[in-house]
DNA sequence: GTAGGAATTGGAAGCGCTTCCAATTGACCA
DNA sequence: TGGTCAATTGGAAGCGCTTCCAATTCCTAC
């Protein structure tokens, strides 16, 4: 019938060595002659031999399980589309490494969270454990999470996190400036930003770089006015709705996320203004509704998944060094900008 | 330090009786006592035994992997959402038992599909498959798998397969009925549908359903005028603009999807139109684009996790019970109307 | 040369579970 | 009462891997 998988032991009698040194081969340990190391690799590539992480963890004694940890707001972001792509990412990510990721929810103003995060350690038996923003910039839970210690990786984390324990993300100040670029080179000098909430890290970055861009091509201070929204549709279309109702609108009008980009959309419309003619409009993300607006918006394309898989993966090869920590240092995911009709005319 | 999670043995050891009877008991094999039975399952719950899944699968020589089967359509409906839903629903019930699964996707039109199905069974050894639309009404296939023979469930599957397999939904025609009912009930009397592209399972039974309601309210014949649509924020836009700009209009417009819903709020809002006095708007499946829309989208909350998620348990069910394949059964999941301002007025 | 220590390798004991097979028990019939 | 067969129970061998520990080999330095 089918043809069994190989074991470890079809790899120890073909390069002639005892399973105890394809292990150590096949999981990079000390004490293996560059040689044998060779010939060893050369049987599993020619056996075509993967290691069955089911008997692994059993007899590593590990439980193989990474947990995710999201931040359950009541109001807030209506983030749904967020999360669950990082947790797709994330278990995607896993299921072809052969572990398991647990996502749990914790209120990030709950007074108990750290006590609750410790305790899922301990219960859990984890091997490691992503954060998700806001959670990636709080100080004290990755201290905690550290101390266990749990090998820990955020995601889009902030500049005081990110020292202190590995991170990955887009650089949103990059994508800010390249999105800014854009826009400039539709020649729009007149610009309005209608910025995240106040203290949310990547809107914060993503204005820094739009800023830069803009200060970089010599315009002066008064082309960009920013305003604030709170990630929200409902906060794009009122924002929006002033900006462009007043004197002197801009002529181009970018949003810190594809949500207010969708509001500023319909109330541009609402005021019977022509897109991009009358004005331009821009999100970030790339998010469903970027597709299901007219016109299709331009956005910047945020790999969330990739993110999420990435911090899976770095927490594996990690383990697979035998480090028990990872080091501190943010790894960037390449974003894209995704010109569309909404700033690019028919 | 954190102490140990329970084996197998130590529930033998408590209960007074060999490994064997204890695994015999937690897999609900046959040849054992009542009494002996009861014993272990108290001791099961005394000492909060659980399996140890890796160690399960690795002993019974299973893979304990589940393949999810999506189409791969290079036009057709931009059902990311959809799928991906599946596919998180489906990995989060695959976690929640300690199995796995792979994701794989297959042209519905590749000639070869069939043979690509054959292969993936034997060559991944999986214990169970899952067909998303429109897999899950390809007659062939479905027999194709079954004769493998690998237990299958089908997602939203058509009559036929219905009576060949397992599968799981929701209950297009009821929710179609529901949907008819709210917007009966809104006093609505000229009423257009778009119904979605020919041939699809799901767009045909919600419309009988909603025919349905509309003929048991006595409504004459022409009080329901259906166009066609094919699913695409486009068509929505196209097609509600068509049938909005005639005379005698309609006073309600139910869209297949939520997307051309989207669509069809547009073209409302270009001819001048308020929502919902001069035309309410409805959809189905509750995707994240119906509250990013002005007015927010009345519309059915399709479970598409839930619906992936009960398919893995079911597979993992009658594996359970030592058999090897489900037996026919379409297995209904709720869903829900959600009214909302784009037919509720304010 | 040779002792001593480091670097390499192999042997063997499990990890927690299923499952084959043998042993025991019970029930039924002649 | 003895014999037969089915129902029940237990023993023990692995599943494919890691890891502790002992054995062997290879270099040094003296």
């Amino acid at each position: 019938m089918t043809k069994k998988r190989p074991t470890i032991d079809d790899v120890a009698a073909h390069s002639g060595v005892a399973r105890t040194t394809v292990s150590r081969v096949i999981n990079n340990g000390p004490n293996v002659r560059p040689e044998v190391r060779a010939r060893v690799m050369r049987s599993v590539a020619a056996l075509d031999y993967h290691v069955n992480t089911q008997a692994r963890l059993l007899a590593g004694g590990s439980t193989g399980l990474i947990v995710l940890i999201h931040a359950f707001e009541l109001d807030a972001e209506p983030n749904s589309y967020y999360h669950s792509g990082l947790e797709l990412g994330a278990l995607r990510a896993c299921a072809e490494l052969g572990i398991s990721l647990h996502t749990r929810t914790i209120s990030p103003v709950d007074p108990d969270r750290y006590e609750k995060i410790s305790e899922l350690i301990t219960r859990l038996r984890c091997v490691g454990m992503i954060l998700s923003p806001p959670f990636s910039d709080d100080e004290a839970m990755v201290r905690r999470i550290l101390d266990a210690p749990c090998p820990l990786v955020c995601i889009s984390a902030g500049p005081r996190v990110q020292s202190m324990t590995a991170s990955v993300g887009m650089d949103d100040a990059a994508a800010g400036y390249a999105l800014a670029q854009h826009i400039l080179n539709q020649g729009h000098r007149r610009i309005a930003y209608i910025d995240g909430p106040e203290g949310h890290i990547s809107a914060g970055q993503r204005l820094v770089g739009f800023r830069r861009c803009i200060a970089e091509a010599g315009l002066p201070e008064e082309s960009l006015t920013v305003e604030r929204g709170n990630f929200t549709f409902r906060s794009g279309i009122t924002v929006a709705q002033d900006v462009l109702s007043r004197d002197g609108r801009p002529s181009a009008l970018v949003c810190a996320n594809d949500d207010m980009a969708a509001g500023a959309l319909l109330s541009a419309h609402r005021l019977g203004m022509n897109i991009p003619e009358d004005v331009a409009v821009a999100g970030f993300d790339d998010t469903p509704v970027s597709e299901i607006v007219w016109p299709p918006l331009t956005t910047v394309h945020q790999p969330i998944r990739r993110m999420s898989a990435r911090a899976v993966e770095r927490i594996v090869e990690t383990l697979n060094q035998g480090q028990d920590a990872l080091a501190p240092g943010f790894e960037a995911i390449a974003f894209e900008v995704l010109p569309r009709a909404s700033t690019l005319g028919t």
